[in-house]
Formats: structure tokens, sequence, C-alpha cells
DNA sequence: GCTCGATTCAAACGAACGTTTGAATTCGTC
DNA sequence: GACGAATTCAAACGTTCGTTTGAATCGAGC
């Protein structure tokens, strides 16, 4: 019945910031608990028993904070989904601005795609790598709520990189780009929900496979580079049709 | 009870191939049932009877002929990756051969993993298509036993083809070239699965987004470029975390 | 201290879940 | 044409699902 507009604990006291009331809000309590729950088992098979168990929240709270279940999934998501994008388009005009009508370089623009991100890894320690999974897992489901709710979360922030790489990249035809912005951000989004298919491909020591400043800082030249690189021609490729 | 072992229909006749009796097998129409309802819901949303329901086939079938929904899982990424791995080893022993002793390019050794891929998205016109984006589901799917099936099914093949990469990027030290091959395979497996994001990114016609071979003819010289980028240094990427 | 809206709670709704069971049915083989 | 193994089938097992309901509890403001 209630909905979302609710706000309470006007919060008077001026400090400390600690609410004495409803220690932790049970909608945030909710959020977190549904962050690792649908991370890990995928939307469809988390349970909202699951979720306000782990909450320690009753069941019906869901209901009466989000409404269903598919509105607590889009509540989950856009929590840190719009600050992260919102936070990449101001990094994006800032540079911009600082480059006084200069292009921008390839891995300045990856830069301010990667930095929210990695921010987001750090700070919410265990919040924001579990985040960054469901994203991953959110990114390759075809669920029509899912899809159409990442598509209008990126479109604006999308349009804004593709403007800023075109300037970049003034020889790379405007279709040849759309495809490699949408290769970067495969790649960008894959690396960092961190399947631990890097365990099986790179072999790597545990703690390396998790440091994910390190990770980025190979990512992005490796970006930046495909990004650069000459474009094919129309008859270019044929190789991949030939047999041996 | 059964298990896999059991073969029918001795098929005397030589041909027409169709068969008389048991016109499609129970445990295809079962593969090809699961395989499309585990993509489009992900494997612990789909039921056992949306699955045998679109097989038209009894309930008890799946436990009968796979023991389990979890074997069930396993039988239908095995159908498909199992001979797409396999393929693409030998392309890349193929090509190596044909090469006499010099070293692959990075585009040839690209092409042995893209060919097998396409022909699987062209072949089965609908379950190829349907196979792929379900392999993309499960590479972001945290569930230990799909991490440990698909490591047991890629580690042979990763193994061959970082030892081509190996021999044609002797500059790339071999720690950076696993984390590279990490970032070829997720970009790959994202652009195959095929997540409209692809509308969202590059608002493109949607018969061209779906043009798989033109996908990959701009995908390969784009990873290309990547793989040969020279390594960062110690110091470098710094970048990434001065603020603006 | 009482009121009233906001929130929490226990309980229940019908439906769907994976798996098991034992009887019916099919089909090659003697 | 009957035997036996392989397969199909309807039914039921106990469990869990998302959502709803109506009463209990809380907390700020007159």
């Amino acid at each position: 019945m209630a909905s979302g507009s609710i706000q309470r604990i006007p919060r008077t006291g001026n400090f400390p910031p600690e609410r004495l009331v409803d220690p932790i809000d049970t909608k945030s309590k909710i959020l977190d608990a549904a962050e690792e729950l649908f991370m890990e088992h995928g939307f469809e098979a988390t349970s909202l028993r699951l979720i306000t168990t782990a909450a320690v929240v009753n069941l019906a709270a869901v209901n009466y904070h989000f409404g269903s279940k598919e509105e607590l999934f889009q509540a989950v998501l856009t929590r840190r989904l719009d600050p992260m994008n919102q936070d990449r388009m101001q990094l994006l005009s800032a540079y911009e601005s600082a480059a006084t009508g200069k292009p921008l370089t390839c891995e300045k623009i990856l830069a301010a795609m990667f930095i929210p991100a990695l921010k987001l890894a750090r700070d919410h320690e265990q919040g924001g790598k579990n985040f960054l999974r469901l994203l991953g897992r959110a990114y390759a489901d075809p669920a029509p709520f899912i899809r159409e709710f990442l598509s209008s979360q990126y479109r604006e922030m999308i349009a804004r990189f593709r403007a800023a790489f075109s300037r970049a990249l003034p020889n790379i035809a405007r279709e040849e780009l759309s495809w490699r912005l949408h290769f970067v951000m495969g790649a960008l989004s894959y690396t960092l929900a961190g399947a631990d298919m890097l365990k099986i491909i790179s072999q790597l020591q545990p703690e390396e496979a998790t440091n994910d400043e390190l990770l980025l800082k190979r990512l992005a030249p490796f970006l930046a580079a495909g990004l650069r690189a000459p474009c094919a021609t129309a008859d270019d490729g044929q190789y991949l049709f030939q047999e041996a």
C-alpha cells in the first residue's frame, strides 16, 4: 500500500549521525541482503523468504516497502548504478573542461568509466563487489523487465561517452565506434563481475586475481589499443571463413 | 535408474535417415526444450514441469534419463560445448601445421577460436544461438557446480590457446598474457551471447545487430590490437587514480 | 495520555517446486 | 505370442514459492 515516497527519521539532532531509533533502516537491511542473494542465486531463484530471513526482517516487509519482488530488484540496482553513472558523467565533464576544447585521449575517457566502478568495488568493501557481480549477471539476463531497466539506466551515459570517443577517434566511423564501445562495455562488465573464470584462464595467485586496481590497469591499455585499431575493410576478415 | 549408456534405434535401414519409431528421441526433445528455457529463465528458475511440457514429454522423463536437474543442465552444455572446443583445438592444430613451425598471427589464432563458435551460431539456426546465450549466462553464474563444470570443460582448450598466443606474442609477459586472454574470452562470450545491450549502445538496425559474421569481423581486429598493445609499466595507469 | 498514521508481525492463501513410486505400456528377441 | 528390459505415465510426496490479510506495535504531535 505505502510506497517509496514515505520518509522517516527527520534527524533533527545534528550529530552524531547515528540513528537512535531504528538503528538500521528496514529498507536498507532488505536492500543489503537482497543485493548479496540476488548476486548469488539470480533474480528468479532468490526467494523473498531467504532475503527477509537474512535481513532479520518480516517476510511482508518487502511487499510493504517495495511493492513486489521485481520492484525490489530494480531498487537494488538503482541504489548503486544510478550514482555510479552520474559519477562517470561528471568525471568525463571535468576531464573535458580541463582539456580546454582539445579531444581527450582514449585512456582518459576510459578512466572516466573505470574510476567510479573501481570506487564502488572498494568503498563498500562487501556490498560493492556483490553489486558488480550482480550487475554482470543482469547483463546476461534476457528477462524483459531487466533489459528495459538497464536500457533506461544506461542510455544517457552511453550517449555521453560515445560522443567523447567520437571526438577522440575522428578516423573511426560512427558505426564502427558503436561496436567498439559495445566491446569495451562488455569487457569491463565481464572483468569487474569477476567470474572466477580468472582462475581457469590465468591460473594466477588468488590475491592478485582479486586486485581490481591492477586488473583495470591491465584492461585499460588493452581496450585503448583496440579502440585505436585500424578498421577492417569490407573485404577484410575473410580469413575468418576460409578453412585450414 | 537407467543412465546415458542406453542406446536405442539400431537404424538397420540405411536411408532415409528418418526414425520410423520414436520420431525424435525423448532425450533430444528434453535437451532442446531445456536449452531454450534455461537460456530464457536461468538454471534455478526453470522448472522441470516447464521443460517437460514444452518437450511434450512426461515429467518423470528428466529424472529417468538424466538423473537430476543439475545433470540435465550439464548435459545441455556438454552437448554443444564439448564439440565446439574440440573443433577449436583441431582448427588451431591445423593452422599450426600449415605454418610449418612459424608462429601464427594473432588474427589466425583468434580465427581458430571464432570459427567454431560462428558455425554453432549458424548451423542449428535456432538451437545454436540459444546455446550461446545460455553459455553467456553460465559464465556469470557463481553456482559452484556450474563454475566447476565450465572450468573442467575449458581447461584443455585454454592451455592450448595460451601456448599459441605465447608464441605469437613473445614480447608479452606470461602473466600479462593470461590477463589478456581473459579479456578476449570475456569479450567474445559477451558478444556472442548477444545481450541486446547492443540496442542500447549501438542503436543499429536490428538486421545488422544480429549478423554474427559481421560482428566477429569487427571484434577480431579490436582484440588483436589489444593483444599486441604495449604493456603497462609498473608505474603506468596511475592516471586511473588521480582525480580531475 | 490519547490519537492516528506508519510499520511490523504471525498466519494463511493457492500454486508450483524437484523427486519418487509403482503400475501401465512399448518393443526387440527368443 | 509370450518373456523381460526399457520406457512412459499419472499420481502423490513434502516443501517452498510470492502475495495478502488483519491484528498488534510503535512513535510523534496535539
